[in-house]
DNA sequence: ACCTTAGGCAACCCATAGGTTGCATGTCAA
DNA sequence: TTGACATGCAACCTATGGGTTGCCTAAGGT
């Protein structure tokens, strides 16, 4: 389902999120550390997490590991795609030129993005 | 704040933004028709879209007109970035091409976005 | 063998999100 | 002017999301 909307409606889940990003599995404890709430709590959110497909868990002996999977957020991405155009200058840009009024015919229009490493 | 996340978390406030996209600006009984629900909710919704920022309100006698404004969804859209490469399979491998392990030098890649008319 | 650490499970609490019903008000059209 | 339509406002209901406390079990380290 779209569960995954709201899996991330929530700052709490945010912030595990983040923090499972960039980095090798983290347990419960870990991810529960400095956050304002009971380990409990982050359990379910963990589970909610679980849920939506957002993280996977294996366990380590007593370690409860997770780890993120980014994947599913690609239904978001989906989702604001139709609308991106509102703040994405460029696409704006490029799709003024692509359905301009003047004319009927078959347009095409590109547009290049670059990627490079920190300076 | 960022109570976009929580915005666009209800499937029912996602298709009010689906209705309001592509067109002129809808009333409220316009936009109630069709939904398993009665009109005062639907009003609730709008408001909170209000609140985030992604409908705006104007009144035409006594018709309240609301349209859309998606720029605060590039909170979300800026929000998924660094998670992106996990789905967007260009990107991934751009990724890939400019921090690869081999050299440390400074290294960029690009890639070309196509945008055309309907066939 | 023992203590400490990692975690599960269940009961409970409270605020609020999402919805409803009922009624009042203003505007438009005939 | 009268009736129909568009909306607001307030009270109320209920489920659930996010949190807690308390206790129990299983691994590890020493």
């Amino acid at each position: 389902m779209s569960e995954i909307f709201a899996a991330i409606a929530d700052p709490v889940r945010r912030t595990l999120i983040a923090r499972l990003h960039s980095g090798e599995p983290l347990s419960l404890s870990a991810l529960a550390e400095g956050l304002p709430i009971t380990r409990q709590a982050v359990t379910k959110h963990l589970n909610q997490l679980q849920k939506s497909g957002l993280v996977r868990v294996e366990w380590q002996g007593r370690l409860r590991l997770h780890s993120l999977d980014a994947r599913p957020m690609a239904e978001i991405d989906a989702w604001l795609a139709p609308y991106s155009a509102a703040w994405d200058r460029r696409l704006a840009r490029l799709k003024i030129r692509v359905d301009g009024e003047n004319n009927h015919s078959h347009k095409k229009a590109t547009m290049t993005t670059t990627l490079e490493t920190e300076p």
